[in-house]
DNA sequence: TCCATTCCTTTCATTTATAAAGTCAAAGCG
DNA sequence: CGCTTTGACTTTATAAATGAAAGGAATGGA
């Protein structure tokens, strides 16, 4: 972990885990548990997000209880050469899509997904399946 | 989405999105974004994690700029039916899984991890094909 | 040695969050 | 129908947190 070392202290890396835990943690307490004062920590907070380690403050969500039933795992391989209709497709798909990953090995990319319900989800693979061949896996639990 | 229409309005779905946008918003600024005084905005997201539907606020990191240089997702076949071995092995390996998901499909697992470099992603692999088969994928791209 | 830089501390003014009290509308009950 | 309760809000007062500013210490370079 070699360009790890030079920028991130072992402070920063508490600061990172007690910010992954509870990001809306306030600076006085965060600065207590790092053994710093709350104006030195709000620095290093500061900097870790200027330097882009921090890319942003988010909150986890559950899914179920949005509604949201099926989790599922696609992977894609493509017809012929043109990605553009099935990556034009996927924008339009975006309140199902959470990651479009492009992958080497046997597919082209693995889509992760979630979806209302098992009715939702053979709609998207209708329409995926005018671009693109697919294998599905559903996620039983994480 | 049944349930979600009788327990989230419209304001609770922009407080979502504006959260999941920057959970450290201050509740004076979120409340200005959803026209509630600040005591009604911040009742209204402590009712979303009383409820579990805000399961946590967290941080995006970029794992480049932590020095995990390596993205895979492995799909894991298991040899036979001791599912125990592999995931004390998982769990030896905690710093480089982000996520073990059991599947349906033609795998049982599929682990997204994430590795400083192809040497240590190799060392994992040598000790995790002790337990299971596995297919390697690398996510080139987001 | 001196100066600049970096990283910290303390203090204080300002802002934000929370507690408390009150209002209003809708639902439920007799 | 009238009254009470409940839920969701507002405003105000109080407590807590944040950010700005000033100062200090340690380190590195000339």
């Amino acid at each position: 972990m070699k360009g790890m070392e030079k920028i991130l202290d072992q402070t920063d890396l508490r600061i990172l885990d007690e910010l992954s835990k509870n990001s809306r943690i306030t600076m006085k307490e965060l600065s207590e548990k790092v053994h710093l004062s709350s104006p030195a920590t709000s620095a290093r907070v500061e900097k870790l997000v200027t330097a882009g380690i921090i890319e942003g403050y988010t909150i986890k969500v559950n899914q179920l209880k949005m509604g949201y039933f099926v989790h599922a795992m696609i992977s894609v391989i493509m017809k012929g050469s043109h990605h553009e209709p099935y990556l034009s497709y996927i924008k339009t798909q975006a309140p199902f899509v959470l990651q479009n990953y492009k992958i080497s090995g046997d597919s082209c990319y693995l889509l992760e997904c979630k979806f209302p319900s098992n009715e939702v989800l053979d709609e998207f693979l209708v329409g995926l399946s005018e671009f693109v061949n697919y294998k599905l896996s559903i996620i039983i639990s994480k």
